[in-house]
This record gives structure tokens, sequence and C-alpha cells, in this order.
DNA sequence: CAGGGATGAGACAGGTCTGTCTCATTCTTG
DNA sequence: CAAGAATGAGACAGACCTGTCTCATCCCTG
């Protein structure tokens, strides 16, 4: 075959289940799509991943390392600087919303995909949605909160709020909401310094 | 027809295909389960339903009689109290949220399994998910909102994010987050001093 | 009672899905 | 070059899904 890069099956597997995966769903997508669409063998994709489920786990931990790497990547945007760094989040993440190619949470989208709290990809929506909270929290803390936990449970309710709400309602004001209502609620929470 | 007596073939359908599909998840339940479990013919389905598409259809429009019917009894208990009825909203939907047989927003779970813009289902979503945004901006005007557009993009970012968050960070703090991140929004966007 | 509409029961068709198996070919590496 | 590993190609099985069809039965109403 050409060989236009050295991917291995795995990898071509991988990235045209996470794009089909993401853009139409799980359910909707089956094995032999993802395997005409990658160019590989149905065997290869069996060799490689044992079941559907596990290719699915693969894609949700791929698609965090992702996500975490954005995280960092905002969060550096502004050293020592906890306060902007939850509101450049809130910023990016309202771009992103306005993006063509969104289709709202990955992780959130599985959960609703497979309610079976058994199934082996909702341990790993719930961990990734706890290790957004723990970040939230730190940042919360650490930008002065009077009550860190309450406002990371607000900011992470509106975080999924976006997610949820920027694939219902199109684009228009969504993440403006998003980053104005985080900065709302930041100010609150950690009383704007002004003495009086 | 059909009396107190006995329920309609058409009725029962509905009833166990309400229930089904909002607990599991409409792809994960099939014609076959919802007529094993409502005690009724196939063909007594097909006779009321054209299709599958079209019980969703009818599951959506159920669901939203139930959802403003709340809507309204959660007014009517702040009259002429805007603001009061925003507050009263969130705090009623946080304590849905903790219930044990809340599985998120019927909405947004048949949007994500259906990504398809052109499937059935899509469009009485987004009206639903408008109506709501239009009747969140009226009380917004009313309650005296500097933004209503912005009041109301945000609180509803936070009622998508309560329904969301529920379903993947179980309910603990995120109904309160709720209503206590309402409550910060609301008076922000009023100008009025935050009541502890 | 009689007739018509609604319903029950279940076979059936055609399609799709996941996952397995076999065999030929290519790639890598010593 | 040679041998072993990885991959391609495609048939196949078994299950499930939606939707159709036929026929018998029930129930309300006139």
């Amino acid at each position: 075959m050409a060989e236009v890069g050295r991917k291995t099956a795995r990898e071509r597997i991988l990235e045209t289940a996470a794009d089909l995966f993401y853009r139409e769903g799980i359910r909707a997508v089956g094995i032999d799509t993802i395997i005409a669409r990658s160019g590989v063998a149905k065997m290869s994709l069996y060799r490689n991943f044992a079941s559907k489920d596990e290719l699915v786990c693969a894609y949700l931990e791929d698609i965090g390392g992702y996500f975490w790497a954005w995280w960092d990547r905002m969060a550096a945007r502004h050293p020592d600087d906890p306060q902007g760094q939850l509101v450049g989040l809130f910023t990016s993440l309202g771009h992103w919303i306005g993006h063509p190619k969104f289709r709202g949470c990955p992780f959130i989208n599985t959960a609703v995909e497979f309610r079976d709290p058994d199934h082996p990809g909702r341990a790993l929506v719930i961990a990734h949605k706890r290790r957004a909270r723990d970040r939230l929290r730190a940042l919360a803390e650490a930008a002065g909160a009077a009550d860190p936990d309450q406002l990371a449970a607000q900011l992470q309710l509106l975080m999924e709020g976006a997610y949820a709400g920027g694939q219902t309602l199109g684009s228009d004001g969504t993440g403006e909401a998003a980053a104005s209502a985080a900065a709302v609620l930041i100010d609150a929470a950690c009383g704007r310094p002004r003495q009086g």
C-alpha cells in the first residue's frame, strides 16, 4: 500500500474512528464504516482492539489527551494568574463552540449514547469530569474564591452547559454567554477587590 | 373512547416508549422491547405510529407537555415576581437532578443520539430550546435585567449544564450549584446587591 | 344479535451490526 | 535473501432491528 506516512493500522483506525465517532455518534458508526474509511482490513481492527467497546475507550483516552493539552496551553497563557486562567479557559471554550466541527463534548455524548452504568466508557467519562472538577477547584482556590468547591461546581456546570447548548442552540451568543457568565461567577466568588 | 378503565394501545405504547427511551436511550431500545413491555401487538404500534422516528417525535411532544406544565407550575408560585420565578425554576431543577430517575434532558439526549440534521426529532429539539430561551428572555426582561438577551443566554447555559452535569457527575452539589449560580447571575444582571 | 373497528399473535423479509475465520500478500529485520 | 510478523481481502455466522403481512379475536355501538 501507499507509504504516505508510516502510520500503522492502529493509528489509522483510531484517527478515523475518532473523527466518525465525534461527528456522527458512536452507535451510528459501524465497524464496517470505520474500516472502509480508514482503508484497513477488518481483522487489522480486531487484532488491535478486542471489541468496539475497547475502541471507544481508546477514542476517549485519545480525546482526553488533546483536551488536557488544550487546558495546559490555556493555563500557560496566564502564568501565576489563576483567575485569568479560569476566564481564559471559558473564553477559549466559547470560541471552540462556534467552530464548524464542534459537535458537543465527546464525553457527555458517550455517556448519553451508553446509559448502562457497566459500559467501560462510562468509567472514563466520570474520571474525566472528576479531573476537570478537581482542576477547576484548584484554580478557584488559587484565585481566592470564598468557597472553591462551590465555584468549581458552578463553573463546571457552565462548561457542561456550553458544550450541550452549543450543540442544540447553535453558536449565536452561546460562547460569549459562557465567557461572560464565568466572569460574573468568578468575580462574585472571589470578591472584587473594591475596598470600601 | 377508552375511559378510565382501559388504556388505548397508543397510550400504553407511548408510556412505555417514553419510559424506556428516557431511561435507556432511544437507539438502545428496539421496537420489540417496547411492544413486549407494553403488552401490545407490533401491528398496533405501527398502526398508530408510521415509524420509530414518528414514535420518537410523539415521545418528545409528550415530554414537552410535561416540561412546560412544570414551568408554568413553578412560575405560578411567584406571581408578579419574575426574578423569583427565575430562581424558583433553577431551584426546582436542582431538585430534579437529584432524583433517582433523572437521566438528563430528553431533548439534548435525542439530539446527541441523532446527529443527522434531517432527523425529524431534531426540529422538535431546536424548537423546544428556542422556546425555553424566549421564555427565559421574557422573564429576564420583566425582572429588569440590563441585558435580557445575555442573561437569558447565560441562564440557559446553566440549565443545559445542570442537565448534562447531573448525568455524568452525579448529583453531589450539582443542583445547589445550579441554583446558586443562577442567583448570582440574576442579581448581577439586575443590578441588585447579592444576598448571601 | 350483528357489524365494524381496534387489537392480539406471530411469521416473515430485508437489512445491519459485531465478531470470527481463512488465506494471500506485504513489510520488516536479521 | 530469508523468515517471521503485520496486514489486506473477503466470506461467514449469529444476533438484532425495522417494518409488513395474515389471520383470529375482542369490544363497542346500533
